[in-house]
DNA sequence: GCATTACCCTGAAAGC
DNA sequence: TGCTTTCAGGGTAATG
């Protein structure tokens, strides 16, 4: 389940592998992902050059010249995988971007929530799927200064408060359990009852946990595999996530699961108040 | 207007 | 062993 770390580690091999390669052919399996994949996609992006990749949250931008840009989102089990040599289509195979020095970028995605789009637009921040998105949590504009506000007029639960990525863009299941445990903050807290030392302790957490999953090439449970499929090594460092019945690592009692808002929250009752 | 819920999808795991 | 059911979760439309 690629969130902000998993997505970051790939745009920084990407960075590496496809920049300044030139498009030369699209292929599109025209199963639909979230979305229906526009079959314009491919002559849009065709002979354009790779000139930059940012991220944004959990997507992928592609800059390909002038109004050009291509957009990807792994959702839950997308993958970008690149070959230098022959490589086999799969059923999943959604995408193949074809280099005109024969190299191959192929996206795959089983469980089809990702996307994949093109926009005609001058700046990455007009694509409405970006213009949407909240504070990047490893921005500098994420701080208490920032967030003490929001937090003040939002009734959520504090846990439904940072998987919002209209609010906060990046964070997924993972990072939000691991941040709170972190922050010693039980998850179903109302946003508008955390006091100023919580607020600066969940951006510490915040922060800290994105980081340390960077260093570690991000999380793989299943699906996140980078570039070269090679999986992350972050769940090696989890302390609550997935580890339900198992003792916390702080004071020895057992991690708790529930349910929030159709997902599972991994926490313990002692340590998060 | 805001918060919550249901739905899309397929592979893996659990249950029978 | 093999079939069926359940679960996982990101984003969004529908509902409360």
């Amino acid at each position: 389940m690629p969130e902000l770390p998993e997505v970051e580690t790939l745009t920084r091999k990407l960075r590496k592998t496809v920049i300044g390669k030139r498009v030369s052919g699209i292929w599109l399996s025209g199963f639909p992902l979230r979305s229906p994949v526009c079959g314009t996609m491919a002559s849009k992006l065709r002979n354009r050059t790779v000139c930059r990749i940012l991220r944004r949250g959990k997507y992928l931008v592609f800059e390909l010249g002038p109004k050009a840009f291509w957009l990807v989102h792994l959702g839950m089990s997308g993958r970008l995988l690149y070959h230098s040599g022959r490589f086999r289509r799969n059923r999943h195979t959604h995408a193949v971007i074809r280099f005109s020095d024969t190299t191959r970028l192929e996206y795959r995605d089983p469980r089809r929530f990702g996307l994949l789009a093109s926009y005609e637009v001058m700046r990455p921040d007009q694509i409405p799927e970006i213009r949407s998105l909240g504070k990047d949590p490893l921005s500098p504009g994420f701080n208490v200064l920032w967030l003490q506000p929001v937090l003040q007029n939002c009734r959520q639960e504090v846990k439904s408060f940072l998987l919002d990525q209209q609010k906060i863009a990046g964070l997924g299941n993972i990072y939000a359990c691991e941040a709170l445990f972190l922050a010693g903050i039980h998850p179903k807290r109302r946003c508008f009852n955390l006091d100023s030392k919580e607020i600066l302790a969940l951006v510490g957490a915040v922060r800290g946990v994105l980081r340390r999953a960077i260093r570690h090439q991000g999380t793989s449970f299943s699906d996140f595999i980078d570039l070269e499929g090679k999986p992350g090594r972050n769940q090696n460092y989890l302390k609550v996530f997935r580890r339900e019945s198992e003792a916390c690592l702080r004071c020895g009692n057992p991690i708790q699961r529930i349910r929030q808002g159709n997902r599972s929250t991994f926490f313990c009752s002692e340590c998060q108040k």
